[in-house]
DNA sequence: CTGAAAGCGCTTACAG
DNA sequence: CTGAAAGCGCTTACAG
């Protein structure tokens, strides 16, 4: 390459990286040899010399969610504007999984990384930079910026949009057991159900489909409830598909509401009311932030992000 | 690290790599200093002395859909297992795309790529290899292995358990134009149909739930086929659920079969009938492919795994 | 069985 | 404005 465009390879790296400093026709030449070459430079050598990656990590707890896909988009739009390469990694909740993030990171491969899930981060001590988005830690971290919304809020919201159409039997379709993101629902349900003088009841998912589909049948069987909040869409639209198998009409025996407004929920039948939460924004929000505080600008921050209850056709009145 | 062991970074590098020839107290004490201080390798380093990456790179045309992320588990199995890591990359079916992955073969981040999309790969010359997976390149490339299911071959078995049944107005609802995906599905319906002496018709889709859905809309709109074979699951669930909006009885009024058999589709209501493609074995027959043939076994070859029609409520006899 | 040494391909002060 | 040189942290023949 540089042997081509007759130059040292200092100046090749040069014209990449700061072609001002290169004389114009210098760097012309190498522009030509690189056009014919298609020589790109080596990126283990970059990241070896410049000790840095430009890489950043996104832990994403379960690939087959369609809650995420929005998100690593907003995510790696600005990555790809700062030249950061983006490492999608697929980590289950499980225990270990925090260990093999912490690999990913002291090996140097990734510089920070944004965790969509509140695994706990078991080692430190790396020159790493973590920024959580929408699920929280599970132990408080004040040095560590979070980007989400107000999940117990929100939840609290969607309740009260149930018990305002006059619903009074309203159960909760919670998620997993043992994350924040549950807690936070259920916690929100729970507020609004104290302040209507209503008695919480739970019905238990896992945020799958097929937990919200077995869920309605469940309820089909016993008694109904006038309406059910579930802790996300995945669930609510497995919900309306178990209800509709069982005979069950919504909204007129009883309603639903979700949270995420994933990309579905306007096209299921009945169409899914639910909470609205700024996917797009918040990967890019929170890939700006990291970007930030990897170069040393920024503290860590709480950020919330507006939500809004979305009402759509499977809420009725009663 | 080295240090504290009192040895080398040879033998550090030696203990892990190859711990039988290093002698067992010496071995000893380079663990407990890992054990104390977590050193990892600095992977920069070990592929730039090594000259590979030990990485393979996922190139996916669309995270959101469901569809990928079994196939993707499957990959990631066998690779942990080979100890190497997977890159995954959302990469649209643009033209441009596949220069993007070239760059990061070319730079070296990775050794090979498996493709689940036919954006063609405009350079070559390389050092990597690439296997598809599920989808062919759009250019016939004999030297380059393919694993997927006969897409011809299934679609025309769907489109044939729906002339089995005494369906004969049979609509094709078909994928986003220019895709071998979408021609092959197509091909397989139009051979089907013929052979029954039935007229082929079209109505058109993206993939996409939102275009089930209004395609639905039309059809009940205008006067209703006996079935629909749609290209794949999410349009045959956007379909199902279009149909029920405008109160059309699936499957009393209207037969629906689908494509993919993702996880949502036994959720459904009514559950939808479809073809069923071995995902998690593909990927991991795909992964095992690229890692033999990136230690020079293996040559180039053309895969075709079993596939199955899966008979739910959505067809019935008519 | 172990260490000293070379070298992977870059980037960046340092001279000139 | 450009080149020669050092060095990032590993791995692996090569001696011993």
């Amino acid at each position: 390459m540089a042997r081509i465009a007759g130059v040292s390879t200092a100046t090749v790296s040069r014209s990449l990286s700061a072609p001002s400093v290169v004389a114009q026709d210098t760097r012309s030449r190498v522009e030509s040899a690189i056009a014919q070459t298609g020589y790109i430079a080596n990126s283990a050598a970059q990241m070896l010399r410049r000790q840095e990656a430009r890489t950043v990590l996104v832990a994403v707890p379960d690939l087959g969610n369609t809650f995420f896909s929005e998100l690593i988009s907003g995510m790696e739009a600005v990555a790809r504007q700062s030249g950061v390469a983006v490492l999608v990694a697929d980590v289950p909740r499980d225990p270990s999984a925090g260990k093999r993030l912490v690999e990913v990171l002291n090996a140097g491969r990734a510089d920070g990384a944004l965790l969509l899930h509140g695994a706990m981060l078991p080692g430190k001590g790396g020159q790493w930079t973590a920024v959580t988005v929408c699920e929280e830690l599970s132990r408080p971290t004040p040095n560590t910026t979070h980007v989400g919304i107000d999940n117990t809020a929100a939840a609290r919201e969607a309740t009260e949009h149930l018990v305002e159409r006059g619903h009074r039997r309203i159960v909760h379709l919670a998620g997993p057991a043992n994350t924040i993101l549950t807690r936070q629902r259920k916690a929100g349900y729970e507020v609004a159900m104290r302040q209507a003088g209503l008695k919480a009841t739970y019905a238990s998912g896992d945020f799958s489909t097929a937990s919200g589909f077995t869920a309605a049948k469940a309820m089909a069987q016993g008694e109904l409830p006038d309406a059910v909040f579930c802790a996300n869409d995945e669930m609510a639209l497995g919900l309306l598909n178990g209800f509709a198998a069982h005979g069950v009409r919504v909204p007129d025996a009883v309603s639903v509401i979700g949270f995420d407004d994933i990309a579905a929920a306007p096209w299921s039948h009945p169409t899914l009311s639910t909470v609205h939460q700024p996917r797009r924004e918040m990967g890019s929000l929170a890939m700006e932030r990291l970007l930030s505080e990897l170069q040393g600008d920024a503290p860590a921050e709480r950020i919330v992000l507006p939500h809004r209850v979305v009402p759509r056709q499977s809420v009725a009145n009663r």
